[in-house]
DNA sequence: TGTACATCAGTGAACGCGCGTTCACTGATGTAC
DNA sequence: TGTACATCAGTGAACGCGCGTTCACTGATGTAC
């Protein structure tokens, strides 16, 4: 029964979206093939014409799940004045939403530790994800020297990654709000902490 | 062929120490009992004489890990001078040589997203470590009031794991190496904002 | 435009393999006399 | 203290199952005339 290249094309999107929010939700590694191709809608046998092997599957839906990741928050905090744009998107990052919901959220706090033992491939993808996340949360800062802004960038989306991570971890709901509520207060810290590029201009030391 | 009781105490403890190893190399739900068991020294059959299953196993193992994690970082800062401690934890945990070698570093860096979907008893047991983790932090920030103190130990926290997160994920070993010190840039910031106890004490707000 | 045929998207059975778990067995350890 | 027997730590084969991957097949799509 084949179907119409458009459609096929539709069906090879439709298993990488599959992908990115099954391995998001469950893991990599406990995401099997089979059921992922019966939550897009298809058999499994159909898998290896779209895709040379999982490998190649993982590191096309990381790529999907690290822009998508990026592409909603930038969309959501685009509606907020300049002045506010990075605690609305701290707020986003940090709220229990995020926290309740891996599969649409950020792919690098729900990835994590297994993006380390991922295939150079996807390890790749992780770099420029990561470049274009941290570029944006610059833009969030925009009274900081530009290498001063990506230095305060890194260090937020690793306090809210890390937070993230801490506060799907633990049992305790208390704990994990005091986790997020903590970060919060501290990147906020960090974002106005330091000379202003207004009154300061000071180049990379 | 029967062992010995001490024996037996023995090979269950280097099961778990074996375990907590490879979890954290290679995560969880990626390592084999058969494997694990072969790692110890012993054939896989054995397993469930010491163990009612692997999630029974897996908690134990965390719980260890984490211990270690907190114990040996204790032990090697204690050593400093107090004004110094926290700037030799971070540059302790942000070094490469803790990113290369997840299997003997913390273990909330190395198993990550995982634990957010583990069992309950393995979530217990990660709040509990935190809760320490977090106090020992505390402990390196004498100059701010206990609440304060804590809450910036939770930024800290967050902050350090994710940016080893992010190392070791991307594949680009500058950006790697520019995040770990962004990341201990902003963390010695943290550590010294805000008012410190003996010149404006101040209860938590 | 209509027909005949080649292409190929998706199906479903099957492959070898490693998974977590079970169990009959072995033989040294621990115990009772 | 020495002997006879029960216990049980560890072995190794086996269980059903899901894994990633392969392949012969189906039948609608795309193409050539």
């Amino acid at each position: 029964m084949r179907t119409s290249r458009e459609e096929a094309a539709r069906t090879r999107t439709r298993i990488v979206e599959t992908a990115a929010a099954l391995f998001k939700r469950d893991g990599i590694h406990a995401t099997g093939l089979a059921g992922l191709m019966a939550e897009a809608g298809l058999t499994h046998g159909g898998f290896y014409g779209h895709f040379e092997s999982k490998e190649h599957l993982v590191a096309e839906a990381c790529a999907l799940g690290f822009r998508q990741t990026v592409d909603r928050l930038v969309e959501r905090v685009a509606a907020v004045p300049p002045a506010r744009r990075l605690q609305a998107f701290v707020d986003i990052y940090l709220s229990e939403a995020h926290c309740d919901d891996p599969a649409t959220g950020c792919g690098f706090a729900a990835l994590g530790a297994e993006l380390g033992r991922a295939d150079p491939a996807t390890r790749a993808v992780a770099d420029e994800a990561l470049r274009h996340y941290v570029g944006e949360i610059a833009s969030f800062l925009p009274d900081f020297a530009p290498a001063a802004a990506t230095r305060k960038a890194r260090a937020i989306a690793a306090t809210l990654l890390g937070a993230v991570t801490f506060a799907r971890a633990v049992a305790d709901q208390e704990l994990a709000r005091a986790m997020l509520s903590s970060a919060r207060e501290n990147v906020l810290a960090i974002a106005s902490a330091g000379p202003r590029v207004s009154r300061l201009p000071r180049t990379r030391h």
